[in-house]
DNA sequence: GTCTATACGTCGATAGAC
DNA sequence: GTCTATCGACGTATAGAC
């Protein structure tokens, strides 16, 4: 399974498997998951489609090994407590346009797949709830992260699922003067 | 192509139609687009493969005919401006073990289908942006209403594609309390 | 050891027999 | 009006050529 660059005069598949994977990690970000298919992805690495099988065992590992989320928020995370919700809508607003965005859009559409579906979950708890339940003060906090990252995913739905012409347009300055207040309304409640 | 029920004394296949319409309505409810074949909604509906195609068109047509969104925030629209906030998160958290809602998370993942994502989208615009717009006082009631809305799907998301366990548990007050001024934050923004 | 040829079962969809 | 036969494309698996 995990045959690394270990031994560094490998013939020639270690290549070969690079170019399938670099022409999966394409396709799959550019056409989702069920509109690429195997033989495609194998026909841009100039491979065959029973090689692509046998380095990575299935279509769904191939696109688990290839496709990974990149962590948007992970520096906004580290502003300060008043500062954090302006820099986590920050975040997403410059997410836009970018092959970041549109992999979320591709791992949201593929989430029927049971195991995507708890990949994308594991990411999501991972590099957003928990390290914001963490940040929280006040009570509940565990509810409030999830509720904030239900704000910024659904921000990020408009994006990259539906490329919301309001929203596509509007400046970055803009969307943090609106959202941002309300992600504030989470970070400290009234109480 | 249409051939309603103009002639009342149609021999058989009016019955078997809608036994199909019903069958693929279930069945793309509980199991998703990708993962319902069309044979199996046949036999679902003791039919044949060909006849579904041959009443319905495509997979696709059948889908577009069969799953359409609940107009879940019909009647929340209606509240007055002050509770509008509550309403519609209430709304969405009373959307938790319906039907509704297992329908709005198939229609998200299918949404990599053209036609299913236009309709989606559509739906959301006539359903939820649009006639939020048109209530919202104050600058920039488009943006507005475009955020308001992607945080009522984000809401929607984590109920229905995560079935995020922390609001799945707590109580429609508990989330109405907590998102309700989050949504207002852009219902009454400070300017 | 790296890859190709080939095949299996299932899918959505079509043509034509009854 | 309904079903049988079949199509091309899909994901996947394996035998064996180089």
């Amino acid at each position: 399974m995990q045959d690394s660059e270990s031994s560094p005069f490998q013939e020639s598949s270690a290549e070969t498997r690079r170019r399938i994977a670099e022409a999966a990690a394409r396709l799959f970000s550019e056409q989702g998951f069920q509109n690429t298919s195997v033989r495609s992805i194998a026909a841009a690495a100039g491979a065959d489609a029973a090689l692509v099988i046998r380095y990575f065992g299935s279509k769904e590992d191939l696109f688990l090994a290839t496709i990974q989320m990149h962590r948007a928020f992970e520096e906004a995370l580290q502003a300060p407590l008043p500062d954090l919700a302006a820099a986590l809508v920050g975040a997403a607003a410059r997410m836009r346009g970018t092959r970041a965005l549109r992999i979320y859009g591709v791992l949201m559409r593929a989430s029927g797949n049971q195991k995507v579906g708890q990949s994308l979950a594991q990411a999501i708890e991972d590099g957003l709830v928990q390290p914001l339940t963490e940040r929280l003060d006040g009570p509940q906090p565990r509810v409030r992260s999830t509720l904030i990252t239900a704000q910024l995913l659904g921000l990020l739905d408009a994006l990259a699922l539906r490329s919301d012409t309001a929203l596509m347009e509007a400046g970055e300055h803009t969307l943090a003067a609106l959202y941002g207040p309300a992600v504030n309304a989470l970070i400290f409640p009234v109480s």
